[in-house]
DNA sequence: CTTTGCACTTGCAAATTGCAAGTAAATATA
DNA sequence: TATATTTACTTGCAATTTGCAAGTGCAAAG
């Protein structure tokens, strides 16, 4: 079992004891934006993580509750990795590194995407996590 | 020259190129919330960061813009650490990183922090990023 | 003119990462 | 039935990053 440690009791710190890592938030990222589901998947997205690092997240992931692993409905050496709602709690926290990157940085964003969340975030928000929760049941 | 790497021109992979590390975070938030601005007053925070990674990340953090180096007022040998628009920017970041450390994690915000946060975050978030403007001008 | 405070730098062991290759089980194909 | 492929990892190892302890350099105070 994965265990991690606490550095302190502040919430930041306490939130980047295990999202503060350049990897496990791309993977929830995949996950919400992507409707990503399994290793392969997260495999093939643009940053090119490493296996073994993959294997590792997804474990840390699962320990602590922000996702769930199935066997998948097709295949029985397929896993699927869905979000549970500690994971679904993540959308503003992505949410916002979208709206940071965009405006800091030279960044290509999904078309419209942009525009929705200048529109009206808290809405947007609550799409996506609405969105994550449905695939979650499929 | 500390220059970045960019992984993907996606957004959140962007902004964890800078962003995504135990510590980068937590300095902004001693800045932000602890009003903190010298590299002694960093190194008292109760994570107790290394002083080559404080060095090492308020370098990053200058070079990337996030944050200006100046002599101290008081003392030549003093320097002060403030942040720029870009790094007031990160503010709803850090403000999503305690709601969801708060909220999952056994943590302990300052006192009224969550209410404030949690009764108006636009407002909230508005309110410490022009907190952050006014020390900036001190 | 020595001591203290502040801001780092250095050296080194330990942990983490990235890369390439290998393993294992379940399906698909010949 | 045999072979190949897909999927999900594991392993080995070099390179980078981290954490810890100690040291350096400069300015101001005593």
């Amino acid at each position: 079992m994965k265990e991690l440690k606490q550095r302190s009791a502040c919430p930041v710190s306490t939130s980047l004891d295990l999202l503060g890592d350049k990897w496990t938030l791309l993977i929830l990222r995949d996950m919400v934006f992507a409707g990503k589901s399994t290793y392969g998947q997260f495999l093939q997205s643009a940053e090119k993580i490493a296996t073994n690092v993959l294997a590792d997240r997804l474990a840390v992931l699962e320990a602590q509750g922000l996702v769930t692993k199935t066997v998948a409905a097709d295949k029985k050496s397929k896993f699927t990795y869905r979000l549970t709602e500690k994971g679904v709690d993540t959308v503003p926290i992505i949410v916002e590194l979208v709206l940071w990157g965009a405006k800091h940085g030279s960044t290509v964003v999904a078309p419209g995407l942009l525009e929705e969340l200048q529109a009206g975030k808290d809405a947007a928000v609550a799409k996506y996590q609405q969105l994550a929760r449905e695939q979650a049941l499929a």
